[in-house]
DNA sequence: GTGAAAGCGCTAACAG
DNA sequence: CTGTTAGCGCTTTCAC
């Protein structure tokens, strides 16, 4: 049995001297009953300390509504806000939200999707970036049809729809612009050469952060050679790998452009252990703005990205209108925080030519 | 309905030409059936992009495993990776993971464990310290015999068991060795007025690191008024305001022991306002060892608690012995990292008495 | 007003 | 080997 001693309705019936119906609808409360024998019924399942079994409820209807949220990891501060957003956005509406994380892993994106349908969720979010392969675009496919014929909906959020007829809603932020802004910023302190940190090609919000960046170089006048893309991946291990390897190689840049926040730190470690010093020697910026990015050595210059904004946009965006909903693309805004990790370039090397 | 046009096991049953029965016991495969049935009704499942409805599944008994973890908040990092160890665990045996968050309100956690017992969770887990009060007690006193009625189980990760004839339990870090040993450290780097930043009276995680530390200052031969607790909470805005006072009012203090990290990232902020330095003027340490500690400026000693190991825990111990593990107490060790935050007080401070 | 009864989709006897 | 059937606990017509 799904629990041996489960108090069921029955017996509150049964207590309260009434029928099964009768305690479903005093219960339910969609139904007039009398304030007597709404009482008695009341009474009686308090004090079997009677709850309703979600099971059965869902299967006859009346379940409870269910948002589930799939991400790579709940330990990435990003990620976590995003989760969270959806947490608190789903319980304002009295909608369960369910958890599950991949590692990065299809297979268990799968695995999770498949088993959220298994529960009858009535939203899917998909969230972070991944790498836009034919695998990916059928895969979501698939979600997305599977999801739709049952009634369900899938939000991917910060990855692309696979196509645009299918049944997906896309919330995002404008990664290419924020990237763009915060390129402008190193520009007009007066960097020149500048490296972008942490590309993980494929990957899309990855891909529109580099398309941004070479736009701003671009926009700057400079040549499509001042690009300097190191696709080290994300994370801060890669990070602080990648820019220790940079400083011994090909120490000839001012400014370094992160991936994201957590590269950030991984690059501000590897600058301290090499003795440079951040901003004098080089500046550096990250992406996302996470909570403890003003704590890093010096305070993080970065895009701030409203995480838990995502998660419930994603959220309530899908339930506002489901039908127009459906197959649209929703870009959020970003903007620039400055902090202390940005100053002009060391007198000896701005504008040094390639 | 649950949902619209769910494919029922009765579709497939008809597309293959067997009965609901036959279908079933393909799909489980808990009963021999002959190869050639068998791949007709997988071909038609697959064909029909069936999933078995996990609602009627639970209802008749077979459902899936689900194991629930009620948080304060999933942004906390350190909460974050207790939720990973458990929803990592969880996955490993094949359950099903279900977050929820309470933003710290006991209203919201009681209507939580409520929603779990009618999901039918056949695990719960409280995690996080709180106010240990009468109705804290009252409350846990429920949750773990409603549970315990119905087959499932209570885990408080890092509370208290209220009563230790009370069904429930316990795994929990030795936040009082931990305090003890870090004080110690300061004590040997020699500090001697050494505050305590972050105390919560009444919260049991808290309680024990301040009694640790005032045990490391008695078992020094310090007198107990040299112990100075400010109980200023947790939190990054806690941390940051308390030690702005703190500088400003009574600054006869040479370290700092925070009560968590983000507390000490607050502390080190605040610190840096004052134009102070650390560990040069005053040395900090913190608990938890979160992620991005080592990036703290500089680098932060902390005690190390393995949060996603404790979580793991949770699962592993309540799910290997269930009769064993109701009611008994799990203290998991931790340890101090050393990074840069300690060092010998200010010459002219050392050793000050009151 | 309230009860009896028909399922929701599935599994597990029990027959055949 | 496979089909028939009886529920799991609940909601919801449909009668009384």
């Amino acid at each position: 049995m799904t629990a041996q001693g489960r108090v069921t309705i029955r017996e509150v019936a049964e207590r309260a001297g009434v029928s099964v119906a009768t305690v479903s609808r005093v219960l339910s409360g969609n139904y007039p009953v009398p304030q007597a024998t709404r009482t008695r019924v009341l009474r009686a399942a308090r004090a079997l300390d009677y709850v309703a079994n979600a099971h059965a409820r869902a299967l006859v209807g009346g379940g409870r509504k269910t948002v589930a949220v799939v991400l790579r990891q709940v330990t990435s501060p990003f990620y976590a806000q995003v989760a969270e957003g959806v947490e608190a956005e789903a319980a304002t509406h009295g909608w369960l939200c369910l958890v599950g994380t991949t590692g990065g892993d299809p297979q268990r994106e799968l695995e999770f999707v498949q088993l959220m349908r298994e529960e009858g969720a009535r939203l899917v979010i998909l969230v972070g970036g991944v790498v836009e392969d034919d695998a990916y675009r059928e895969r979501v496919a698939h979600y997305a049809q599977a999801l739709a014929s049952a009634g369900a909906r899938l939000v991917l959020c910060g990855r692309p729809a696979p196509d645009p007829d299918i049944p997906a809603l896309v919330v995002e932020f404008d990664n290419e612009a924020g990237a763009r802004a915060i390129t402008g910023h190193l520009l007009s302190a007066g960097h020149r050469r500048i490296v972008f940190l942490g590309g993980l090609p494929g990957n899309t919000a990855l891909d529109a952060r580099v398309r941004g960046y070479r736009a701003a170089l671009a926009g700057h006048g400079l040549p499509p050679e001042a690009a300097h893309v190191v696709d080290c991946g994300l994370g801060r291990a890669a990070g602080l790998r990648a820019m220790t390897e940079l400083l011994e190689e090909r120490p000839e840049f001012t400014a370094v452009f992160a991936g994201d926040d957590m590269v950030a730190a991984g690059a501000l470690r590897a600058i301290a252990e090499a003795g440079l010093r951040v901003p004098d020697d080089i500046s550096v910026v990250g992406y996302n703005d996470i909570p403890l990015a003003e704590d890093f050595h010096p305070p993080l210059t970065t895009v701030r990205t409203p995480a838990e904004e995502l998660g419930r946009a994603a959220v309530r965006i899908a339930l506002r209108d489901p039908e127009q909903a459906a197959a649209t693309h929703h870009l959020l805004g970003t903007h620039i925080v400055v902090r202390d990790s940005v100053a002009a370039p060391p007198p000896g090397r701005a504008h040094r030519p390639t």
